[in-house]
RNA sequence: GGCGCCAUGGUGUAACUGGUUAACACGCCGCCCUCUCAAGGCGGAGAGUUCGGGUUCGAUCCCCGAUGGCGCUGCCA
């Protein structure tokens, strides 16, 4: 690693040099797609760069926040893979540095108590006259408003917001400058002593030394707000890199309209965390045109890879078709022993526990995996492999067992097996093709039939490798069952 | 309404930051393979870079304007 390079000690978006990132989530719902992405982006910066991640949760909203929440979101976290280095610290617990910090910014003549009441402040935004509060108790004189304040008076604290213009560099968007007119004094610290986000992310990101900020470019618009607080308080700017939002489909911002927008409802349908990873990496950012021609990346090359200016200016749009690619492409290349975990807490979800020995799962999900879609398909489509109890699919009967002379066929075949003397894929293969030459009917229809009497399912592997993880026992025994296939209309 | 940001096929992104037949992936279509379905192989449709001006020998890339989308506009975060 090296040293810090730049003037000033400011560390400039891709210098490598020990940065400190957070991930700040209020636990006001669980932890959704766009927060995952930005925890993701955060955590891989620390991660390329050797620097450190910290976790704190925003709960000063009492009112919405729940330990509920934050369970959920820790959850979260750990399922895509994300560890912290330090907290989780809770701004619920830190209330003294906050006002401490408002303390100071009123004895620097940086902010001003604020007698007006919200009801107040709601009649005038009604009165339609003032859309920005019009700063009247910025001109009470300071030892009147301290008076007040000793009379037991409540007073909210705001900042007093100069005039000019208030600029920063951000590490994706460039120079962004703001006109401090359009800037309201903001509020600090509420009147029951509570502060507001604006000022608990200062007095945070000051006092816990980020370097950075990688956060939603729905802040864009708080930063100047934020960026005259460092001012006031003469602390070092931290560099500011927004990441553009996720949309939906409609391109209108992700929302529970779109269906799942809390990151444990992919777990819940079986997507695997790898998968939604890369997934959500891609998704305002890229590696650049090294690597355009790859798209899997694994979580130790995208902490490789992974740099700010990497990150893309505009919004992306949520895609859950290619977030299936993804799924197929990972279960197919895990290997059984990775996968069978992973199964296994979809089983335990649905409720399914498998009659087979550990060897016998291992074979079959390695058969069955290039086929998955999504880990739901082991505990549903692919359950005759695990079970010995399983439902024929209606339409698969209808297609390739509808030859009413199928199953006498199929029992006689049988009824072969059991006479062979072994039983492998390739004798499989031989046995049913000698029968069905000697009875001169197509070895695919034999094979299409079968494959639905053994496991129910049109769609299946190949047809003798699924009987020879069947086992012969298996395959005789269900064969000779097929006239107990409940027939379709 | 005000302010800010953004704009490459349906979607995600590339394009040595002015010179390419505008590339890759997902999705879609077709063919091959084949015992089904995937996978795989091969091929195809789909953007002339939102629109209009400018600068330049030359603009996806620079400037201006328009349009559209998004964000913010709370004693929410």
């Amino acid at each position: 690693m090296g040293e810090d390079r730049e003037e000033g000690g400011r560390l400039m978006p891709d210098t490598p040099s020990f940065p400190r990132v957070r991930f700040a989530p209020s636990p006001t719902g669980y932890l959704h797609v766009g927060g995952a992405r930005t925890a993701l982006f955060n955590w891989l910066f620390a991660r390329h760069f050797g620097g450190t991640f910290i976790l704190r949760i925003e709960d000063t909203d009492f009112e919405r926040s729940s330990e509920a929440m934050v369970e959920g979101i820790l959850e979260g976290m750990r399922w895509i893979g994300l560890d912290w280095d330090e907290g989780p610290f809770f701004q619920s617990q830190r209330l003294p540095l906050y006002q401490a910090t408002a303390q100071k910014l009123i004895d620097s003549g940086y902010a001003y108590y604020c007698f007006c009441t919200k009801d107040e402040l709601e009649a005038r935004r009604a009165q339609g006259t003032a859309a920005m509060y019009d700063r009247r108790c910025r001109a009470l004189d300071p030892p009147e408003s301290k008076q007040r304040r000793l009379d037991g008076q409540a007073a909210a604290v705001r900042f007093a917001v100069p005039d000019g213009s208030t600029s920063w560099n951000d590490a994706v968007f460039g120079r962004v400058e703001f006109a401090n007119a359009e800037l309201e004094d903001f509020v600090l610290l509420r009147s029951d002593g509570i502060p507001t986000y604006h000022l608990s992310v200062v007095a945070d990101d000051i006092q816990m030394r980020l370097t950075h900020i990688i956060r939603g470019a729905d802040h864009i618009s708080n930063t100047p707000k934020q960026v005259l607080q460092y001012r006031a308080l003469q602390a070092e700017l931290p560099v500011f890199a927004h990441v553009p939002l996720i949309l939906g489909p409609d391109k209108t911002r992700l929302s529970k309209r779109h269906g799942a927008t809390s990151v444990i409802a992919y777990k819940d349908m079986g997507i695997v965390p790898e998968a939604f990873r890369n997934f959500l990496a891609l998704l305002g950012w890229s590696p650049g045109s090294a690597h355009r021609d790859r798209e899997i990346f694994s979580s130790g090359d995208l902490i490789q890879l992974f740099t700010l200016d990497g990150i893309s200016k505009s919004n992306a749009v949520f895609d859950n078709d290619k977030l299936a690619w993804f799924n197929t492409e990972y279960i197919r290349a895990y290997a059984s022993e990775k996968l069978l975990p992973l199964i296994e807490t979809e089983w335990k979800a649905a409720q399914f526990t498998p009659t087979r020995s550990r060897e016998e799962l291992l074979a079959a999900i390695d058969l069955l995996k290039p086929r998955a879609r999504s880990l739901k398909d082991f505990a549903t489509l692919f359950r005759a492999y695990f079970r010995d109890d399983f439902e024929y699919d209606p339409a698969a009967v209808t297609k390739f067992l509808a030859d009413p002379e199928l199953p006498a066929w199929l029992q006689e075949l049988a009824t072969r097996y059991a006479a062979a003397p072994e039983f492998t894929e390739a004798s499989a293969e031989e046995i049913l093709r000698v029968f069905a030459a000697e009875k001169n009917i197509k070895a695919g229809a034999l094979i299409n039939g079968s494959r639905v009497a053994l496991t129910g399912q049109a769609v299946a592997p190949s047809l003798f490798a699924v009987m020879a993880a069947l086992g012969k026992d298996r395959v005789i025994e269900r064969l000779s069952a097929v006239a107990k296939v409940p027939a379709t209309g």
